[in-house]
DNA sequence: ATTTAAGATGACTTGTGGATGATGTTAACA
DNA sequence: TGTTAACATCATCCACAAGTCATCTTAAAT
C-alpha cells in the first residue's frame, strides 16, 4: 500500500511528534528505536524537512523536530514527498477517459473505495497518529475525534 | 495501488471476457489493442493460464480464452499471482504486534479503509468489469448482484 | 510430411527503490 | 580556535519489476 521509504517516514514523523515539545530527535537513536537503516532515514528526514514537515538543526547537539503543529500535518503531508499521489484516482482498466460521464463498469465503486482510502491520508493528522493508547473514539468523525482529546488532555 | 503488470492481466482478463463465448483471443491483436507490450503480456496471460484464470490453446489458431465463468473469477483472482496481497492488512506504523487487542492510535480508522479495498477485490468479478455500461445497481451488495446476473443471463 | 502460425520459455537489458559507506559541512563547546 | 558531534551529500551497490529478443514447442492446414 505505502512504499518502504513513506513508511518510515510515518513512523518517524509520528515517534518525533511523541517527543515532548521542542525536544530535538537525533538519527542515530532514532534509527535505532524504529530499526531503519541510519544513513537512509537521514536522507528520508531530510527530504522531509525540505517539504516544510520537519526541522533541522545542523552542528553539535543538533537533531530534528516537528515543522509545525502536529494537528496541521496530515498523513498526506508526510507520503507525499514519497510518492506520486493521484488525486483523480486513475481508471481500474487504465481507460483515460474514463469519468463520471463516461465510466467503466467498475467506475463508481472503484472511486468510491479508492477516495476513501485518499481521504483517510488527507484527514488523519500525526496528532492523530501520536495520541496515548486508543479508545473507542476512533470510530467518532475526525471533528468530534479532536474536540474529545483535547477534553481529555484537560483532564488528566 | 497495483502494478503495471496486475492492471495489463486485469484489462486483459476484462477483454478477453467481453469476447464471444469460447472464441479464442491472440496475443498479437491482444497487445495492440490494449497497447500492451506483447512479449510481456504473453508471459502475463501464461501466468494467468497456470493459475486457471484463463486457458490457453497452443498451435496454429490457437490464443486464449476464460478459464471458467466471469462471474466466479474474482478480481482477487486475476491480481494475486502478481503482487503479495496481505489479508491482514499490516500496521501502518509498522508494529507487529498491532491487533485488535493492542492497537495504535489509528488502528481501526486504518483497517476499516484498508478493508473495503480488499472486500473490493474479493467480491468483485470479472463479469461486473465486463459488464455493459454501468447502472445503479452497482450499489447493490454482491450476492444480490449475481443473483441479478444469473436472471439476466437466463432471460437473453 | 512439411509448412506455418500460434503459445512457451529462457537470456538479457534497463530503470528504480532501497540500502550502504565514505566524505563534506555546520555549529556547540572546552 | 581546534575538536567534536551532529546533519548533508555523494558514489555505489543490490534486488526486482518491466520490457526486449531469440529460440523452442505445439498443432492446424496444405
Amino acid at each position: 500500500m505505502l512504499s518502504q521509504t513513506a513508511e518510515y517516514a510515518l513512523r518517524a514523523v509520528v515517534f518525533i511528534a511523541q517527543q515532548p515539545l521542542g525536544e530535538l530527535v537525533q538519527v542515530a537513536p532514532l534509527s535505532a528505536a524504529l530499526g531503519i537503516p541510519q544513513n537512509y532515514l537521514a536522507k528520508t528526514l531530510h527530504q522531509l524537512a525540505r517539504a516544510g514537515v520537519l526541522r533541522s538543526t545542523r552542528g553539535k547537539s543538533g537533531g530534528f523536530s516537528l515543522g509545525r503543529s502536529a494537528v496541521t500535518i496530515r498523513l498526506h503531508d508526510v507520503i507525499a514527498p514519497f510518492e506520486v499521489i493521484d488525486e483523480r484516482p486513475h481508471c481500474l482498466l487504465g481507460r483515460p477517459e474514463c469519468s463520471a460521464k463516461n465510466p467503466c463498469p467498475a467506475h463508481e465503486r472503484w472511486q468510491g473505495v479508492s477516495s476513501q482510502v485518499t481521504a483517510f491520508f488527507r484527514t488523519t493528522t500525526i496528532a492523530d497518529m501520536a495520541a496515548g493508547p486508543p479508545t473507542a473514539s476512533w470510530a467518532r468523525p475526525f471533528a468530534a475525534r479532536a474536540r474529545a482529546d483535547v477534553a481529555g488532555r484537560r483532564r488528566s
